[in-house]
DNA sequence: ATGTGACTTTAAGTCCGTG
DNA sequence: TCACGGACTTAAAGTCACA
């Protein structure tokens, strides 16, 4: 059910910002995005397209490609238990 | 310069497209894209979001970070003057 | 087989609010 | 501090004719 990158995408980037320590808001801000719109981003509501994901990662200090690093949210079924 | 996630997003577009082998048209076609459209992303005037990134990954058989994987086309010479 | 400007339709993104 | 809705404006999606 790869369908729904909106949902990882949007898991990464809570997961992310929690891990500094900042809400919704101080993110949004430092995106110059908008407050709703964040949350709907990691709520995986919104389709967020290649310059406001470039913002949202340089408000995250981390690289573009981080934010679909998906291998911590959706562990790969090998069956490692 | 990293203003221009699009221009360096379509390079990679372009640069797996035509180690596949195949033209604009037919990845349009295995996206389920419009041809000029595709033609329009890999020149950087597109600002694609989300569920196009994912589409266009998946018709080029790699992950989506693999289009946000900047370092063959940006080398790194920190050489920032 | 691709680039490009123009165009219409759809959704991105903003801003007001409430619980 | 966040989820979520409604209404709004701007930009992306999607298509076309022609170079």
């Amino acid at each position: 059910m790869s369908n729904d990158i909106r949902i990882l995408f949007g898991k990464n980037v809570r997961k992310i910002r929690i891990s500094m320590g900042i809400s919704q808001e101080e993110l949004a801000f430092r995106c110059g995005l908008h407050r709703t719109y964040i949350s709907d981003i990691e709520r995986g509501t919104r389709n967020v397209s290649l310059e406001n994901i470039e913002r949202i990662a340089h408000a995250l200090n981390v690289p573009p490609k981080d934010l679909f690093d998906f291998s911590s949210i959706e562990p790969k079924d090998d069956q490692e238990t």
